[in-house]
DNA sequence: TGGCTGACCAAGCAAGCGCTTGGTTAAGCG
DNA sequence: CGCTTAACCAAGCGCTTGCTTGGTCAGCCA
């Protein structure tokens, strides 16, 4: 939590009581909802109780709301991945990490919204902004591959390490579909599977 | 391709060479590069070179395209699959199977259009209609749970068996974003990469 | 030959869309 | 106090959307 009000300070992300952060929030919900093309700007006023013109007073088109979403997702996130990995010990035990955090950014109970809009909603913008997004996507990504390299380095990993971060990524981004917080499997339960199927024949802890 | 052409006769899914399939197989290019909401009927009357007007002489409505892109779909991948199971032997061969025919579904070079609609464009359906398409879905989803059942009793699963299922099917609808066919890595080797990590620690022949 | 049918066109309607405009209100500040 | 600014409203513009309508026309079957 300080390493958010940290990132608010240093105006990297919006905070979430003001207008903005309010229209920001509403929005991503609208869109996990309904997907993005289908959410129109007078939904998203009508979620903060505004009318739909003083939308364009925060934001200079419907894009720029998607784009806001997810660049401040990917910083917010990466920042949080990295504290993570810096609180563990060892490479499995960072590795784990990584995958506990995404699930926690996939599936816990606070940031499920924005995550399936940074996963679902890549189409919706236009190539410019996409390129302009990616440069966070790739600082985020670079937190995990020095992680699976690290567990290479240890032994430990059992297939390559790019095709390991894709098939595992793929694995996390779809647990929204199926997976229920309250259910009998739990998410550490889940993160430990995970991490199993990527060490496969090695020695947890 | 023998089973296509029995499953035109029967009535269960349309001649690729009639108008009907032409606007099918256009709609579905469609909705992959650009997203279901995205394209308009223009556009698919444009693709095949028919006014918009005209769409309406062949389906009820737009939603009437997609809902039919994805049922044709899912009953002629769960005849492929259902083939290409009989035709292994064993239970790991059948499991083998399920993954080189998903990833052919996902990747290959012949259905990957078709594939794409029916991962990212369930949102864009009414309830109602994805009530209807569940069903078809649910028998496709059978046969995997059959091999993976036979597997399990052989003894050569590692992780729970439903579990495996989804994080599995997460990781091979990824794999569109990633995944080159004309890269290192062939379709075969990614199947065996992907056999590996639900079989793990186990011998694999 | 003549009627039927599947396939299509040309034109356009009603609704909803993103976004603009000109103006109001209230809080902050020297 | 007067001035600035952030936040917002009310109205609506121009455009695109899915879909409708009334009609044309070639091929086919009796």
């Amino acid at each position: 939590m300080g390493q958010l009000n940290a990132l608010i300070q240093q105006g990297q992300i919006t905070d979430p009581d003001s207008p903005r952060g309010r229209l920001l929030d509403q929005a991503a919900q609208l869109f996990r909802q309904k997907g993005y093309e289908r959410t129109t700007v007078r939904d998203i006023a009508g979620a903060v109780g505004i009318q739909s013109g003083s939308i364009f007073h925060h934001f200079s088109s419907k894009e720029d709301i998607l784009r806001s979403v997810m660049s401040e997702a990917l910083i917010y996130f990466t920042e949080i991945l990295r504290d993570a990995i810096s609180r563990a010990e060892g490479p499995q035990d960072k590795l784990l990490a990584c995958i506990r955090s995404e699930l926690q950014f996939t599936i816990g109970p606070d940031t499920t919204a924005i995550m399936s809009v940074l996963i679902s909603e890549w189409r919706s913008l236009s190539s410019e902004v996409q390129q302009d997004i990616l440069q966070y996507r790739d600082a985020y990504e670079q937190l995990w591959l020095d992680a699976l390299q690290d567990t290479e380095k240890a032994g430990l990993l059992a297939g390559d390490m790019f095709v390991t971060r894709r098939l595992i990524a793929g694995a996390i981004h779809w647990t929204p579909y199926w997976f229920q917080l309250d259910g009998e499997l739990s998410l550490e339960d889940l993160a430990m599977e995970t991490l199993q199927m990527i060490c496969c024949g090695k020695d947890i802890r």
